[in-house]
DNA sequence: CGTCATTTTGATAGCACTCAACGAAGGTGG
DNA sequence: CCACCTTCGTTGAGTGCTATCAAAATGACG
């Protein structure tokens, strides 16, 4: 149930190449400098998006690949009677978007994000020169695949223990600190965890009444028994 | 929900190189035969299990992928309260097993099966050297994130949605014959798209009663009207 | 302060699960 | 060749969890 922590690339915010935002590598790197000039000759943006706003449409060529810079983007399908499911989110630093050919699921903003867009054949074709960015690559992307083998696994679990093992999740990745912020509404997390935003609320009513976490407000949670939480992931 | 197919490995039976059986990249390679000899060195067996047999346990060092020469072999979690989730099948032809130190899931053959060991490793390096060889195990990797996120999608369906779309899926990649032969226990099938053997037995006479396909016997089929097993996908 | 989006709560219904039993198929040994 | 056993699949009855529909709180923002 431990996802593993890959490598993945971190935001370089100070940048020497101005407002150019370039992935940055792990590890000592062959000729690094040359590399990141590449790069930047690559993307495109930072660009700036509003909450629900469309980064990319189901069906759109998928041409770039997209870094998130800041904020919470989602992946997701919206059926013709309106109903929606969410596959990921991605917070900063997470690269994705390797559809072939065309995207068979919307990128929108969840919460105001900053995303970079890297033009996919270009990097596909420095990957090809350059061992270790490919291997870069494949690490990320068996990345997101154990994510989402994860996210399959949970998806035929109880309503408490999605919820639960969502929340453990998301307080673990920003640090267990004593306020645990929602950064996206909850019609969004139930898309996410295939249940109704109805459904969400009562869930973690639940959770408050049998004392595993305190509500500040509805987008602020405080978890008060870890040991309980772990429990509900059974 | 058209998954899009990538170029994938194929079993080359009359290899040359004797019981070895390689990878068979495609397109011109710079040097192919050198390239074979490389992978050959990396591979060990192909190893015959038998249904049900494990064949690399949740926790076990991912030192090896798996590519499936023949069978069907599936990648699942078996919880302490003994249910199971399959996330995934895979069938000859596919390069699968790239968690990074250990396994998070259990590889098993769901129906008799022939496996190939390929050195993770060795092909790692191999791959930081011929980019062909890394784009094509980014690209298998791809095409398995975009079957993952459908399988997700599918998971917060309902369950004649899921059992007609598992059908279809399954019909159409064995070349839409006369008769549909399941590969699979119910128990798998089932196990894949989040039901009870019961709840997909009596999806699958819902289905025979409106007149959708005939059941020859509890794992032949035939489809006998493509369209409304289509519309049933929505 | 009013308006709108979001969240929460309540009442009810429906779908899939559970438990139970029966039927069909395949393998084994007498 | 048949009796027996085991595994697998089917069907039925009843329950429970989650969705649906409806409406009331809460909060954000002009």
């Amino acid at each position: 149930m431990t996802p593993v922590e890959l490598e993945r690339p971190s935001v370089d915010a100070s940048n020497d190449s101005g407002t150019t935002t370039a992935i940055d590598f792990p590890e000592a790197f062959g000729d690094k400098r040359t590399l990141k000039r590449a790069l930047s000759a690559l993307q495109r943006g930072p660009i700036r998006f509003h909450r629900d706003n469309v980064i990319a449409c189901e069906g759109d060529a998928a041409d770039y690949l997209f870094l998130v810079i800041s904020g919470v983007v989602r992946h997701c399908k919206t059926f013709e009677n309106g109903s929606r499911n969410i596959v990921a989110f991605y917070l900063p630093g997470d690269l994705f978007g390797w559809s072939n050919a065309k995207h068979g699921l919307s990128v929108e903003a969840a919460a105001d994000a900053m995303v970079l867009f890297i033009k996919r054949a270009g990097l596909l074709s420095i990957a090809s020169q350059e061992g270790r960015v490919a291997s870069f690559l494949l690490a990320t992307t068996t990345n997101d695949l154990q994510r989402s083998y994860e996210h399959s696994l949970l998806m035929s679990r109880s309503a408490t223990c999605r919820v639960g093992t969502f929340l453990a999740e998301l307080w673990r990745r920003s640090g267990k600190l004593k306020c645990l912020d929602l950064p996206v509404p909850h019609q969004d997390i139930a898309d996410y965890l295939g249940l109704t935003v109805e459904t969400l609320s009562r869930t973690i009513t639940g959770l408050e009444r049998s004392g595993v976490l305190s509500r500040v407000s509805a987008r602020r949670l405080i978890i008060r028994n870890e040991m309980a939480l772990e429990r509900m992931m059974r």
